[in-house]
DNA sequence: GTCTATAGCTTGATAGAC
DNA sequence: GTCTATCAAGCTATAGAC
């Protein structure tokens, strides 16, 4: 709030509808809806950006290099810190998420609803394994790299499943829904980030030690299901 | 399909909409594709459900009390197996993860769509809060509750962040959305949900047990986000 | 229960003045 | 860059015949 008193329209544009969109998704919003938050008429926004779907790939494309490059740095500075021995998959966790927490704390409204976006993108069986893999998959493999060599006896597809259950609490942890208070009675609060993070790491991590642990063969033993009961037809 | 030929057009028109709502979310379809694709006209859409608003409530409700039905009967089926001794961590994941797929084999179509549906609202935040809360949370606090007695001397707020991450991981895993093929270069499925299954109560279990034990005091240290490099702004 | 027909509005998008 | 004015299309929802 220093300097950057004159926002351009476009940026105006591109923080309203990310709000928005973060809010009732990609359908559930008019352009309309979008520029009268933005102050302006609809008609510049197709100036500035072509079409509503153009505007949303806008919306996410602003942030997400930034949140890249700031991950990838983490993740360079651990290793440049282990020399030798690998950092832990903690440590690694960590820098993974840790970024996330930092860039709230510098522009606390605008990163909230961003990472809401994504979790909603993530879960979306329409976007969700085209966008996110555009996305973020060139960096989600440099973190399953050191993973990897973190845990070095790791059968390949345990490791992906693993990734995969922390993409999901991670994109549902930030998308802050408020379901936590409700189901918590209060005591846990959606938007306490802080203890999120402090919680977050300690329980992926182990999941990947034990999901990651060398097996007899290559596949994992099957779970029989064994807890559904005979009286299973309605 | 044995003797379930002659489908109600009610339960067609609930197939319809189930699918759509899945695939685009509330906004993204409208009244005449899903009667479109339910081979019936507008109007008899409105005639049983008045509005479409009304009709989405319908289609959530339809499995939801099947669905928290068979997993009590899970876990209840479970304690009175382990009569004084309580069941571990990963059993009580297991009876809450299991009947899932259980109802997936019993009818692969429906099912699927169920989930994909269920993982947007858990991520939206115009409606995770509210409709997770009125339609799991009875059954949920009912599970928390076992895992309590299997993790005695656990911190309250420990407890309700490990159940959250496990809700991320297990709503996005049963969406399908696709993005772990193609994280995997294919050597991992969405579809393959017994690939999931045999991997997500070790998983999840192992994170419940690292993060619900006893500490000196019952806030958990915080992390201090030393992985942030210190050229953090753009 | 199921359809036709239509009301009344909102939508994404554009043309053209300034 | 920004606005006014407008379009054709599609939207939710209802009235009323059968």
């Amino acid at each position: 709030m220093a300097k950057a008193k004159k926002k351009s329209s476009r940026d105006r544009i591109l923080d309203a509808a990310e709000k928005l969109f973060a809010q009732h998704g990609f359908d559930g919003v008019t352009m309309r809806q979008i520029m009268r938050a933005a102050g302006a008429d609809v008609a510049l926004a197709y100036y500035h950006f072509k079409s509503k779907r153009d505007l949303f790939d806008a919306v996410m494309l602003r942030r997400v290099e930034l949140l890249n490059e700031i991950r990838l740095e983490a993740l360079e500075d651990l290793e440049r810190r282990h020399k030798d021995n690998p950092p832990t998959v903690e440590e690694i966790i960590s820098a993974f998420v840790n970024p996330l927490l930092e860039l709230l704390a510098r522009e606390q409204g605008k990163w909230r609803h961003y990472y809401a976006l994504i979790a909603q993108i993530n879960n979306s069986t329409e976007f969700g394994g085209e966008l996110m893999t555009r996305y973020f998959d060139p960096l989600v493999k440099r973190f399953i790299g050191a993973l990897r060599r973190a845990l070095p006896e790791c059968d390949e597809r345990d490791l992906f499943w693993s990734y995969h259950f922390l993409s999901g609490a991670l994109t549902l942890t930030f998308a802050e829904t408020g379901r936590i208070d409700n189901l918590s009675g209060g005591i846990c609060r959606s938007d306490d980030m802080d203890a999120a993070n402090a919680r977050m790491p300690a329980f992926i991590a182990a999941g990947f030690k034990a999901l990651c642990v060398p097996r007899k063969q290559s596949a994992p033993k099957r779970a029989k299901r064994k807890t559904v009961s005979r009286r299973a037809r309605k």
